[in-house]
DNA sequence: TATGAAAACGATAATGATTATCGTTTAGTA
DNA sequence: TACTAAACGATAATCATTATCGTTTTCATA
């Protein structure tokens, strides 16, 4: 299966920069690569590798999220939320992830899909920038919530502030 | 001059919510608007509101922030360095305010350009999404930093990530 | 396989940004 | 001018993250 694999990879990448393989960052990436759809903070990565490992510490929790963050394995995203979350890398060269952030329910989805390639091409001639990676978020109202306000017909009181 | 009617156009947002009008809003928009071109922290905004108005709390500029970020006069936005920072939006209905962040150097710049407005009209169609704002950001090596490190000759011991 | 140094660990204290509390003051209306 | 809700300043509390430190473990080498 792909996630031995991947878990090998990560394992190579630890040894070529002379970082040491335990079993906390084992039980961690194991966490990871089995969540990889959910954006866990440190918080939720930390009890989810206790069932693995339960002698591990927060702090370990940390230190090994922020070096595969380094390692460029796992993307430290923030949604504004006040806690960061992690989200491993998927394989593959091209890293198209973006976000759509409802601003009535809170909920996150995903895109998986390059959208930017034009404008990548852009940016870089027009302002000699290197682009290594992005965030694209957009903050709007899901189609759920859309629904659900429709059904309530009418908004009242708020004037948005388009009006001028 | 433009400084003032975009005051007056903020302070009826403020009345027209019912909310107060005090000396620290004040200062405190007059602050945002004479440095529109940082993003500031709140404790920036702090240390040049006391300029005008010494008797300022810290926490009445996370108030004034937050409200104002509430009424969509500023955009709380976060670099990752472990602060929010507040840009006051432009006049002008689309908001496109985009950044680069030089990984080696740390520099932030901005682009004032609408890059993406194809791609918001796939997204709404293809999700459903109602866009109300994006946030946009590049992570790469600025014109800067690749002109020096072209002067170093070479990058030798770390070997890259993208090799395999 | 034993050993030793550097790296990593767990526990927890420290930090630092942000938020909540609370008694006092003020803006805006009648 | 008087009243009431809103806003204020000071500061304590919160909470995510980082630093510290003494102990344990990995892994290259003997």
């Amino acid at each position: 299966m792909a996630v031995k694999e991947r878990m090998d990879y990560i394992k190579k990448q630890l040894h070529s920069q002379s970082y040491k393989l335990t079993p906390q960052r084992e039980a961690t990436v194991e966490v990871l690569l089995e969540n990889e759809e959910d954006h866990l903070s440190a918080e939720d990565v930390y009890l989810l590798v206790k069932d693995k490992a339960p002698e591990i510490g927060l702090a370990t929790v940390y230190r090994t999220l922020e070096l595969l963050n380094e390692l460029e394995i796992v993307d430290k995203i923030n949604f504004g939320d006040g806690v960061s979350r992690y989200d491993l890398r998927k394989e593959g060269a091209n890293h198209s992830h973006h976000h759509l952030v409802c601003i009535q329910c809170g909920d996150v989805s995903e895109i998986e899909e390059d959208l930017l390639g034009e404008v990548e091409v852009k940016v870089e001639r027009e302002w000699q920038f290197k682009i290594k990676d992005h965030r694209l978020t957009f903050h709007g109202v899901c189609s759920k919530c859309q629904r659900d306000k429709d059904s309530t017909n009418e908004e009242v009181g708020r004037q948005t502030v388009d009006q001028l």
